[in-house]
DNA sequence: CGACCTTGTGAAACACTGTTATAGAATGTG
DNA sequence: CACATTCTATAACAGTGTTTCACAAGGTCG
């Protein structure tokens, strides 16, 4: 029905949009995500943004979808064993590591650095479906015997627990050295987890 | 030794700046924090923030300290009794309290949500104070002999569960109704003590 | 096939942002 | 009183997201 002016397909100029977005968000931060740079990186005008993402809204709204896609990705490469806890804790340092590869995809997710985009409630259970790949490796560890407790909530405090630390370490608030850091996180992912163990 | 053309004088036009943004922060958020805004409110030209704060840097490093300064105060504001376990949870009240009370303070302090300002190292040697009277505390209890382990790594798992929970519930992460919310940091109060409780 | 009409496009403008250059005004000092 | 210092306000600059608008491209229909 309507016009292509230009060589590329909408979605074909879609995709490059989004490409060139996590490039720009990956390597430089939110704040060099501007319609401008991002528009002239692919060769296009800024209103592309407004035609195919309705605003620079639904433009960190891919990214933040995008981010979340990427955890689930890490957690889902995570081997199920017949060692549930260790499992457990793969899921930690998958979490952590997703952190550390895309600190501000992971910024996106769950901090608030664009003004113009806050997650709304289908966004938020977007995001509730990678929490519930940890909720079932818990439940695993519950039918095994190796936990009790509720998966849900368990999970939860994992969870919590999990992006309290990543979240300071980002934050810069965990002054020690990376050996240090990395030492403390273990003892976390330990520690979390003792209040639900069979004895 | 200087010029002043207004009837304030250099301290007082500080304070009121001062205090202009953090009325600006609590009520609207950092976007809100522009430089016209600001001292259009006060009256003034947006000269002042640089002649006063060396730029909007300075002035959001102003704000994050005072968030951090507001923070400890709710802290200290906690009684110290016998009962050393019921202080440790005072003080995860006190921290979930301060982050209910000013969100976008909170945003400032572990977030990054003004580009132009990023913690140094001074900045969080300045917050690390906040994070010794957790510690304290957690002595406390250590000395009391209802806890074992060392202060300083306990009162940061607590900070990391705390930190977390409340992070995640800022961020709108929590979908539950707000007495289960609370309900939850109930739990995860005592959850997180739990492994260093004494026998 | 030709006319139309819907729709994405790109250029320009608008209102905003942080920052800086400049000229002037006010006050402490010689 | 004159000078020099220092802050102040105005205006301009470069950047932001967004909107307006004329135009071009192609599908649809007479």
């Amino acid at each position: 029905m309507p016009a292509r002016k230009s060589t590329l397909s909408a979605d074909a100029l879609r995709d490059a949009l989004l490409d060139a977005a996590g490039r720009l968000l990956t390597d430089e931060g939110p704040h060099a995500l501007s319609t401008r740079r991002l528009t002239e990186a692919v060769g296009t005008s800024t209103q592309s943004i407004y035609t195919l993402f309705g605003g620079k809204e639904g433009l960190i709204r891919a990214m933040y979808r995008e981010g979340f896609t990427r955890l689930s990705a890490r957690m889902l490469d995570v081997p199920t064993t017949d060692d549930v806890l260790a499992d457990l804790r793969g899921l930690g340092y998958a979490y952590r590591a997703a952190a550390h590869a895309g600190p501000h995809f992971y910024a996106v997710m769950f901090g608030h650095p664009v003004a113009e985009f806050t997650p709304d409630a289908d966004d938020r259970l977007y995001a509730l479906a990678t929490h519930q790949l940890l909720a079932d490796a818990v439940q695993r560890a519950i039918d095994a015997g190796f936990v009790h407790g509720d998966g849900f909530d368990i999970g939860f405090h994992l969870w919590v627990c999990v992006h309290g630390f990543v979240s300071l370490e980002l934050a810069g608030a965990l002054v020690e050295g990376p050996d240090m850091v990395a030492a403390r996180y273990d003892r976390l992912l330990a520690d979390s987890l003792l209040p639900y163990l069979e004895p």
